[in-house]
DNA sequence: TTAGGGTTAG
């Protein structure tokens, strides 16, 4: 009974049939997935028209199971099968779909299938819409396909459509990512040469290649070309060129930029946020000059402008970094930033505990962490994970347990992964704590959460070599 | 269009 109620908890690739599903769930999603997957072998010419018929509801499980049924010889289809999905009235593929289908489908290592699938549409007379060439640029851009991407926007007059500014947004962006910024400049100009009009999100695309490859002079430049165009330079691009600054390492022009951008005159437009003071911030504490990020901290404090939970971890970060012995620094930061407001008290404990766990000072974070607990303070998710997991790399695992009750009770327990319980459980159940396992297993039960493969044949062996009578039976009523 | 640090689900 015992074994039983833990295998039916394991993983689903321990079992035959793989689904995170409920079993009345799995059952449509299967039905619902053969439907449409029966459907698609009954056609290889067109199966767009004969997916019609099917008349199945999508949702993201069911295009799944299709897709991984066409994986590993039916990759052509199963695109097919996808893009056509996308197209349909009442479904819209999440970004995670889309990494998904490029996961099964392989599309990175095989970048010719979205060739082979458009010129398909083309032989077979498909209907092509601009929101199926939106779905296609879409995979190329999940999977990072610049010439891919650009081959599809030439397509585009073969299906009688004429490309617009989010396809042609998508494919400068990835030739701008790639760092191949003479095409992104010359799609630019092409946009200007057939009434497209290039919009912020372009511009900011280029200006953002040119400053990760280093080329901040240019950079500028076509922020300035930017307002010619009529588009405002705005605090998001600017900051990307201050970025561009901060990482090329000359700090000086980095403040010279953040004192342009407090200037009035700007008209508003260009004042720098959180997130712009945080990038100067982080550049400083990366350069281990934390006195001169501490002094930004105090020019935004002065400015009205408050701290959010990345600039307190960066320099939380870069004080625990800073000093070996003195904790005095980090318990003045901490107070300051609360001051300021925007930060809580728990997410600077939280952040001085992840740092400190990073910098292999244990016993400083496990310090931190208790106090925050004790204070009625919730820790956040990392900082409860990285704490829990080190505590079972230990081998203190009647500890962790009781700490993980007492994060339990601050409502964070959700955040933690399965793979942690399954080690804190193994552990417990190889240490003899048989009440702290048969409660922890409770829980993990409870909320159906899966055992961890690699864990869960020992978990068994170390419960019968117990041989606890008393365990056995507490679990089987369970 | 703008970030960071682990996992989960879709």
């Amino acid at each position: 009974m015992l074994l039983h109620l833990i295998s039916r908890r394991v993983s689903p690739s321990f079992r035959s049939q793989p689904s995170k599903l409920s079993a009345l769930r799995f059952s449509t999603t299967v039905s619902a997935a053969e439907r449409l997957y029966d459907h698609l072998q009954g056609c290889k010419n067109n199966p767009e028209k004969e997916l019609a018929s099917a008349k199945v509801k999508l949702d993201a499980s069911t295009i799944n199971e299709v897709i991984k049924r066409c994986s590993p010889n039916q990759f052509q289809l199963g695109l097919r099968f996808f893009i056509w999905a996308g197209t349909q009235s009442g479904h819209r593929h999440s970004p995670y779909m889309y990494s998904k289908a490029c996961e099964f489908l392989e599309i990175r290592a095989n970048p010719d299938l979205i060739k082979d699938v458009v010129e398909a549409y083309g032989k077979e007379e498909c209907f092509v819409s601009i929101k199926t060439m939106r779905i296609v640029l879409s995979l190329c851009n999940q999977a990072k396909l610049a010439d891919e991407a650009l081959w599809v926007l030439r397509k585009y007059p073969d299906f009688g459509l004429s490309a617009d500014t989010i396809a042609y947004n998508l494919v400068i962006r990835l030739f701008a990512d790639k760092g191949d910024l003479s095409m992104a400049e010359t799609l630019m100009k092409e946009m200007d040469c057939i009434d497209l009009c290039p919009d912020v999100m372009t511009y900011t695309s280029v200006i953002n290649g040119f400053c990760n490859a280093g080329k901040i002079d240019e950079a500028w430049n076509l922020s300035k070309a930017m307002s010619k165009h009529g588009c405002v330079l705005n605090t998001v691009t600017f900051s990307r060129i201050l970025e561009g600054v901060c990482k090329s390492g000359d700090m000086e022009r980095a403040l010279e930029f953040l004192g342009e951008m407090e200037k009035e005159d700007g008209g508003g437009f260009i004042s720098p946020n959180a997130v712009t003071y945080t990038l100067v911030i982080q550049a400083f504490c990366e350069k281990k000059r934390v006195q001169e990020a501490l002094m930004i901290l105090d020019r935004m404090g002065d400015r009205g402008c408050l701290p959010n939970r990345v600039t307190a971890s960066v320099l939380i970060q870069g004080v625990v970094e800073e000093n070996d012995e003195d904790v005095m620094d980090l318990s003045k930061l901490i107070d300051k930033l609360v001051k300021l407001g925007g930060v809580s008290l728990s997410e600077c404990f939280s952040s001085a505990t992840v740092s400190l766990i990073r910098l292999k000072k244990w016993e400083e974070a496990e310090k931190i962490f208790r106090l925050m607990l004790v204070q009625g303070n919730r820790p956040d998710g990392l900082a409860c994970s990285l704490v829990l997991r080190e505590l079972c790399s230990l081998e203190r695992y009647q500890d962790c347990f009781f700490l993980y009750e007492e994060i339990e009770k601050a409502n964070v327990i959700s955040t933690i992964d399965s793979d942690i319980h399954s080690v804190l459980l193994l552990g417990l159940c190889e240490h003899g704590c048989s009440w702290e396992a048969t409660k922890l297993a409770k829980w993990m039960l409870d909320k159906k959460m899966r055992l961890n493969v690699s864990h869960v044949k020992r978990i068994i062996q170390a419960l019968k070599k117990t041989g606890d009578e008393d365990l056995m039976r507490r679990l089987s009523t369970i």
